[in-house]
DNA sequence: TTTATTTTATACCGAATCGCATAATAAATG
DNA sequence: CATTTATTATGCGATTCGGTATAAAATAAA
């Protein structure tokens, strides 16, 4: 409760910034994992001794999937501000990849948060899965409209496809950096991705 | 040692078949993930008891290590009694995806052991990550085969985007599976992917 | 000041973890 | 039969885990 922070509350007040100690959660948990993370690593990370993660956050899996959002909020804004309005398919796809590696590419945390750890938690936590599920709905259907606002010629079968193929780009991309790829490599990889996709938008 | 098992050795004698031990514990970690499998989980599924599993397999690690190597075994023997040499690239391309979706949808494992479940252990473990990048990169150079070989009048630098497109398109069906995607949205999206991937070798 | 309320700090819980040390057992070998 | 070797069975040990109970501290309201 009273996670507002607007208004000064009755009792002691909180010595943190509930903005910040989310950010931290979001880069211990996108650096080691879920499983590997412990409470205690959230706790010596953020400053905040166990029972004010609990009473700020909850369990450990609701720290999670906060992450979660805070991750795709993270990501969103940047691509957000990164793609102009009036891209080829072809640019547009090279922008968003490329700072999509860039992000993926952090000082510690390598690879993606949803399509890399969250993944591996979507067994055995129905919460994580259906939140992945919504996540992956979610990118196809951005892409797709990326394409009807940038290729509204092509036919809208090609423009479907070409957004499905779109994410399995990015999912790919996800998993060639958490494996220690070469950025040279997965910028020759965008590069070419960016190119064949465009090329199914164009005739 | 002595993991022939062709010559009785000397002591006494397993009462296991390592065979079949090594596939019960590839499901084990295939149905639960690395981290939540626990060694009592191997033991009891294997009914070897927790001293016998380090001699024979050694650490957690190891044995998981070996799971992969199992798991890629399995599927690409899997892939090679299913994929005709003489398809179309397209063809071959639906049998492949379809063929994975059947072994990504198994009675309980959900998704990949490689690109779902070792993914999220690469950043912790040197060796898993090690494997996991030699996999995408072999996983790229059978698709270049495939195409060099069902394709040869496309252009050099199509059939490599080809490969790497089907290779993207690959680790997206192991995370849509893993996310509990319908099976048949997978199987729209293998087709579209299929038919994608295949218009960009033929002109 | 007194009371109510909220957060922090300390300490603890029971369960589960990996890994191993040691002893019992079963076969082959001399 | 005695010895050697390999496997199995028992059990522990030190640690870590997620989560909580309880008390101290700090502020606002009465």
């Amino acid at each position: 409760m009273s996670k507002a922070g607007q208004i000064r509350g009755r009792g002691r007040p909180r010595k943190f910034d509930e903005q910040v100690v989310r950010q931290t959660i979001l880069s211990v948990f996108w650096e080691k994992g879920y499983a590997a993370t412990s409470l205690d690593d959230l706790s010596k990370a953020t400053g905040l001794v166990r029972p004010s993660l609990y009473a700020a956050f909850g369990n450990k899996e609701e720290m999670f999937l906060r992450a979660m959002d805070d991750f795709v909020i993270r990501v969103q804004s940047d691509l957000n501000r990164q793609v102009p309005r009036d891209a080829t398919p072809e640019d547009a796809l090279r922008i968003i990849y490329t700072a999509m590696l860039e992000i993926y590419s952090g000082a510690h945390a390598k690879g993606c948060l949803v399509f890399s750890t969250a993944v591996a938690e979507a067994p055995a936590h129905p919460e994580i899965r259906a939140r992945l599920a919504q996540r992956l709905v979610q990118t196809d259907a951005q892409f797709r409209r990326l394409f009807d606002h940038t290729a509204p010629g092509a036919s809208e079968t090609a423009r479907q496809a070409a957004a499905e193929m779109a994410a399995a780009v990015l999912h790919s991309l996800g998993l060639r950096v958490r494996a220690g790829a070469e950025p040279d490599e997965v910028r020759r990889f965008i590069e070419t991705a960016a190119r064949s996709i465009a090329a199914g938008l164009a005739p």
